[in-house]
DNA sequence: TTGAAAGTTCAAACATTTTTGAACCAAAAA
DNA sequence: TTTTTGGTTCAAAAATGTTTGAACTTTCAA
């Protein structure tokens, strides 16, 4: 027999502000493509008032063990949640990481920088392929030069742009970066 | 019978060279989780010195009408590929976006910013849950308050940023901007 | 030791997404 | 007209991705 309540005092269902909260990161977890379990696992903990221990967290979220076990090891691994250790209890409790800056940043670095940084062993296989072709003219080549060029720039940019992301995500954005926005534009916008 | 050239001189086979450009948007569209034929689609015309009608991007990638039908539709309407009509040829011809900014411009207003604005109706309903929740205390009412707060604040910011990564993807980022961010460590870095 | 509790792993089941291809529509050519 | 060409649509097949659950490992407690 199973009491409505465990020794923390926590129902064992979910209750409706726990249920909304979740609902909001399941619909975030599709919109970045992670799995419908991944998203109720961290929408539960962001709700909790206090770390929760493994086998509640699939208890009351209705999970298998083992999609919680891997949805935990994820957000554990990209910072999005963090063991914490209880005194006297074997079981392992999480907590949501509530800090945006490092859960951007965390994600930024667990997924894009590397992924960026990767590319440059497939801009040179490009490089290579461009430089072997024989059958075309120069000025084909040169357009495939200049092509992978922008494919090189727009890496860099994005590279650059990582801690800029990270900071504004953390701190309150200076009025005058807006100011400065307003005056270069450098290229036309397409009329819409 | 099937020449090895068509009238305007472009092999049916891809290049080497098409073939890597296109491998690696391939990977960029896995990393985006994006179909792999759109990655294929968007490669060949990223590498095409002209535009490329529908019929030869069927053939020279070897996918089926329906996909390459699919892919164009959503690049088009994402704004990565636009339709470009030639006189006295009454096929669809396809050519890249390759400025970064309206790329980056088009999937942000496409797909990120619908996204964000449309959370508040999902605040609201997370407030509403959590005032009728007759059965928290005070303390817990508070504390889900708070983080329905630190959520709406999530959301502001990542707004406000938007425009911040679209300028800056088209235009040099200013040197002062990197000093500024030295400046500000708002909360500590975890250790690594 | 042995037993029980807490989690992990991974193959199979299930679910979702992507691709294909055949039927279809619209516009130009015959 | 009728036929042909160029392309879209969409149901079903194929490919991928996610979840489950049972077997397993490890650690603690008796």
């Amino acid at each position: 027999m199973k009491s409505l309540e465990n020794q923390d005092n926590r129902p064992d269902a979910l209750s409706a502000s726990e249920s909304e909260f979740i609902h909001f990161f399941v619909r975030l977890a599709s919109a970045l493509n992670l799995p419908r379990s991944v998203g109720e696992l961290f929408g539960l903990l962001f709700a909790a008032e206090d770390p929760i221990p493994f086998d509640e967290i699939v208890s009351r979220l209705g999970i298998s063990k083992g999609s919680a076990s891997q949805g935990l090891k994820f957000l554990t691994k990209t910072g999005a949640a963090t063991i914490v250790y209880v005194p006297r209890d074997r079981r392992t409790f999480y907590e949501a990481e509530t800090s945006m800056r490092r859960l951007v940043g965390g994600a930024l670095k667990e997924t894009v920088r590397p992924h960026l940084e990767g590319n440059d062993t497939y801009f040179e296989k490009i490089e290579k392929s461009i430089e072997a072709s024989e059958d075309l003219s120069k000025k084909s080549m040169s357009h495939l030069e200049h092509r992978l060029a922008a494919l090189k720039n727009w890496n860099e940019k994005a590279l650059q742009m990582l801690p800029l992301l990270e900071f504004f995500f953390s701190a309150p954005i200076p009025k005058s970066l807006f100011d400065l926005m307003k005056r270069h534009p450098d290229e036309p916008e397409p009329h819409t």
